[in-house]
Formats: structure tokens, sequence, C-alpha cells
DNA sequence: CAATATTTGGCAACCGGTTGACAAGAGGGG
DNA sequence: CCCCTCTTGTCAACCGGTTGCCAAATATTG
């Protein structure tokens, strides 16, 4: 308003009319120096109980609001953080994302998303891009190397979720419990043949999946047979559909639920009765997997959970915490439904 | 590096040794002035062709990187986008996030994410705290009153998302055609009297639907019937079972596909037979509505294309354009699924 | 009550770009 | 050959906070 030149200014500006009131505006209304307004606002005791009162008056007064770049500017600190996702259309992740939002926010934080369309190069390129807009940055699944991951990490805080690598905060499900829950729960319903559908190939998770269930097996006395699926999708799974049959198992655990509802809907469809002739085992448990008949048994891993204590990890490493040097493990259960039981011969 | 003073401030700052290359340093390695540099940057052919490539190579060979908030503070210019969704739990945002987050940063906007939690008050917050960091905000089903609307695209671009304001430009599924497939479809096939079951009463789309349903009921003559829902989820589903089999419908259209799920696994459990005895259609086409038996007939919404028109219309504006005057509507269309049917009597 | 220790507030530089005003240099016309 | 216009680069102010350093004000202590 008071501005000079406002006049051979032709609106350029896009904020509107009103620009918020700045320090400035509240030093001069409370007879201080803006500086001290900075401290009033920023530092706890650094100013007089006295002067704070005045310049928090002033500041509700004029309905302050700091400005977030102005801020990020001289100190780098931004109070976001960055969530970079393989695939947002993969249900596996909402959880993640939704984790990662409602504990960010409570602290503040905002989220900033990106996905890297599972592509390593468009992955590195958003995690670049992010870096330098955000306090840290949480990687779920990231499909780029090691070493990118390590530079990323050298630079700002990062935490990763659902794989481990040393030197960097990881959070992963530890998939043992909830898969030998499984497994001995197979066995005990008669089954003595098991096939393990895999996912993609450059997934961490897959190959500690395959592990822990060949390792449940010898324990239980089972025979199990890994089959590879061409996509870790429903599609994916109507297509190993054939494999599956072919390899003689009569309990299927797959890498995803989504492989396991597409593997259902097609052997249901080939007139195969589950549980009674095949038991299904999914992964995580993602949204949907009650809606199918019979509802879907499956090793849940707590997708929410991992989001916030990755989003926590983080926060508390940008107050000068430091990072576990351990990977942070989560529980994973079996989540007994319909579609695994006793085998029908 | 050569800033003096570098041995007094120790390693305060948080963005690793590395600070990245600024302006500044290109212009001392191109032997110009920093604004010359700024100016090559940004302004399409304010420098001599010469200087620009110098200047370029030098950016390429320091590996420059703007810093967002060096630019924003003068500028407001943020290449971030808002998106406010009132429940991150809802799949019917997921596509919308998916939609918005693909055509954003196809042109190098950023997404950034915000939740209400379902209550005016965190909405209106986070919208406000939103707004001052980003370009244009999109808000999708939003749970504020139109006046909070109004105020907030006064300041900024905003587009809203499944609910239609005057004077803020919005997109709106246009859920007319969609119905009136569905209730052709159902009147074809012998079903002669419906249920609407209803959402949450301030959602502006529940209201849309049911004046839908109405009108094509008349149409082709069917009974219409509305009956509430306590919350429109699979719960609330289950529980309104009991009041549509009081009703006497033999067809019934739900305001989403997570109350139809519900609903059509409480009947089923009950032994009625769907569709033979009761045909059941949902609303959206979220995630998973196929993953049930029968899988759900349902009107579908392109959800993740109201949230890539949303994102478009605010771009358009960013740059100058008009915002289009009228609701932006995009078509529904009825998916036909397992669910519904002709009615066996 | 003077001398010293501790608060408290002000000054000014800085973060890294953007942009209006201006001047030097290049090119064109009479 | 001179004057005028157009291009191109430079200067300097500015965006809105933060923070090191210093001095004034106040509190503490002998």
């Amino acid at each position: 308003m008071t501005s000079p030149g406002a006049a051979t200014a032709p609106a350029k500006r896009g904020r509107g009319e009103k620009s918020s009131a700045t320090i400035y505006d509240i030093a001069k209304l409370a007879g201080v120096n803006p500086s001290t307004v900075s401290r009033a606002l920023s530092k706890p005791g650094r100013v007089s109980a006295k002067t704070q009162k005045i310049i928090e008056d002033a500041a509700a007064e004029l309905n302050y609001q700091v400005n977030p770049f102005a801020r990020a500017l001289p100190t780098g600190r931004t109070q976001t953080i960055g969530l970079i996702v393989a695939d947002i259309t993969n249900p596996t992740f909402f959880d993640i994302i939704r984790g990662a939002e409602t504990t960010g926010s409570a602290r503040d934080y905002t989220l900033v998303l990106a996905e890297s369309a599972e592509s390593p190069e468009t992955e590195v390129t958003a995690a670049r891009r992010l870096l330098s807009t955000v306090d840290g940055l949480i990687l779920a699944s990231p499909r780029m190397d090691d070493d990118h991951i390590r530079a990323l990490a050298a630079d700002k805080p990062v935490a990763v979720i659902n794989r481990e690598i040393r030197g960097v905060p990881c959070v992963v499900p530890d998939v043992n419990k909830g898969i030998s829950e499984a497994v001995r729960s197979l066995a005990a319903n008669g089954h003595e043949k098991l096939a393990y559908v895999a996912g993609p190939k450059q997934s961490w998770m897959t190959a500690r999946r395959w592990e822990g269930v060949k390792a449940a097996c010898e324990w239980s006395k089972l025979d199990a047979v890994r089959l590879e699926s061409s996509k870790p999708t429903v599609d994916g799974g109507r297509q190993v559909a054939r494999d599956v049959l072919d390899s003689g198992a009569t309990a299927v655990i797959t890498y995803n639920d989504l492989l396991a509802i597409g593997l259902m809907q097609e052997l249901q469809a080939g007139g195969m009765r589950v549980p009674d002739q095949i038991s299904i085992v999914g992964f995580d448990d993602i949204f949907g997997a009650d809606f199918t008949t019979p509802a879907l048994t499956t090793v849940r891993s707590p997708l929410g959970e991992c989001g916030t204590r990755a989003v926590t990890i983080l926060l508390d490493m940008l107050q000068g915490h430091d990072a576990p040097d351990e990977a942070v493990r989560v529980e994973t259960e079996l989540v007994v439904r319909g579609s695994s039981g006793r085998l029908l011969a």
C-alpha cells in the first residue's frame, strides 16, 4: 500500500493485493527492531517477556505468517519432507503415504510427493530435484542402486523403506515372523508342497521373502518351489496360474496381494475351489484384500507404521539425533482370512 | 570457497559441505555479471547467443541448479501446487492424487499433499498454510463452505474437484450419463423398485447423485427410495443392509463403492444371491471394485482425469489464461460387472 | 556504591536469485 | 561521417527473514 512505485508495477506479482504482513510491519507496530521480532518469534527465551508479549500481540493483530521461503533462504530449513514412491498406482504405497503425511503434519512438516514410475533414472532425477527443496527425504521401495542412495544420504537426511542399505537408516518389515506363521499354518492344514510366486527381480524384498519362505518350509518339512511372475499386478497373478497348477503345489504364497488376487481369480475361473483345493496367501494386506471371496489370507506388513517410523527417524535426525545404526524392523503378522485352510483331498 | 569468513562459520549450515553452485559462481566462471546469468537462464532472448552459450556451458560445468527458495522469494513463484484431500484413507482420492502428480510433474511442478481428515476446520487451516507456499491449490471434495473457498481463490489460483462453486474453476463428473445408463439397465433387467443409499450430508455429490437417480427413475418409471447411511465406508454399507431389505427394493445404487461392497458382503452373508435376488451398483469404480465376487457394477467417475484437468486449469491460469467460467464436466459411464443383472423372481 | 556479569535490543551483513534503470557498444539511415 | 535506434551487459535495490557482533540496559555481587 505505502510501497512506492506501486503504480509503476502493474499487478505483476502473483500474490494478490494484500501481501501479507512481514516482521518489518510488526517491528514498526511494536516499536522495536525487526531482528528483535525475528528472535521473539523463533528463538525461545532470547527476548524479555515484556517485549515478547508486545511483539506477539502485534503479530496477532497483523495476523502474521512467516514467509517460508524467506526463512528457508538463509537457514536451509524448509519444514518439508519429500517422499518418493515407485508407483503411485500401487496400493502398497497408499498406507505409507498416509502414515508419512499424518506423522509429518502432526509435527508441522508438509509432505512433498513424487513418483518414479518404477524407473531408476526417473527416480534419481526426482530425488535430486526434491532433495534441494526438502529437509529430508524418504525413499519407499527405491529402484535406484545403493550408491546413488548413499550419495543422497551424504547430502541430507534420508530414510529408506522396504530395503536395507548399510549406512543409511532403513525401516524394513521383518518378514520372518509372518512367514513362519503362514507356513506353519499351511503345514498344519495338511499341505505338503508350497509355491512362492516371486516379484520383480530388482525388488530387494522379493529375495527376502523367498529366503523366508524357503527357511520356514525347511523347518516345517514342506517342499518349496519358486515361480516367477511377469509383473507384480493382478494381471501378473492371472498369468502365473498355469505355472502354479503345473507345479503341483497345493499352497501358494505370493510376493504381494495383487498377485494373490489375480491368481485366485484365475484359478477360480478355472473351477478350482479356494481354499478347499488350493490355499493362497498374499503379502502386505493392502486395501481391498478383504473384498475378495474368499477374503485373502495375507502376511500383513505394517506399511502405515513404516511411513510413520521413517518420518520419525528423519525428524529426529533433523534435531541432531543420530540415525539408528541398525535397520528398524517392524513386525509382520499373518492375517488369516478365507483363502487359506485345510486341504480337502 | 573463496568466500571470506568461511573459517568463522563453523559448519553451521545444514546442507552438506559442497553447497551447490550459485549464479555468482557461474558469473565468475563465465566472466559476466550475475544478473546476466540470471537473464540467460530465465528470460528467453534477453542475452546474445554467444553469451548465452558461454553461460550455459559454465552452468553445466558447475552442474548448477537454481535455488527454488531464492527464486521464490522475489517472484512468489514456487513451481509447486498443493492438493488437499478430505481423507487420504479413502481410495477415491488415490486416482486424483495420481492424476495430479503425473500431470504436474510432466510440467515440472511438484505436488504438495495435505489432508483435512474430513474436518472443515482442519481443512481451512491446511489450505491457508499451503496457500502461502504454492502457486496454486487443488481442493478435492472440499468440506469447507463456499465462502472460505472463494476467499482462497481470491488470493491465488484454486481449482475444485467434485463440487461446483460459482466463480471458482471446478471439475465435476457429470453423473447423469452414468446414472441413466445404470437405471436404464436395471429397468431393462426387470427391476421396479430402486433404493439409493446416500452418503454424508455435507457432501455436495451425494445430493447430485440422488437427484440424478430420482430423475432417471422417473424417466424409466421406476420407484425410487432414498436411504441414509451412517458413514460412507464398508462398515456403513453393512449397517444399511437391513434398511435395504426392509425397503423392498430389488436394485440398489449407493453413494460410493465402499458402501456397495459392504452392503453386498452383508447381504450375501445373510444368504441373498447377488445379482439374482438383488442388484447392486456402486459409484466411482475405485481400486478393488473388481475384487469382489461378483465384481461390482459401478458408475465410473474418471477421477484420474479430474486430477489431471484440475492441474491443467491451474497451470493455465498461472500462465495468464482465464479460468473456464463454467464448471468442467467429465463424463461418467456405467461399468457393468457381475453385481447387477436380471432379477430372478 | 562501584565494578562486573548478564540480559536484551539494534545494526548490518547475508542467503541467492530477479528486475528496473541505465550506459556502452553495435548497427542503420540520411 | 554523424546522429539515432536497438541490443546487450552492468549496477543496485529488493524479496523477508536470520544471526554474529556489539553496546546499552539491567542485574548481581563484593
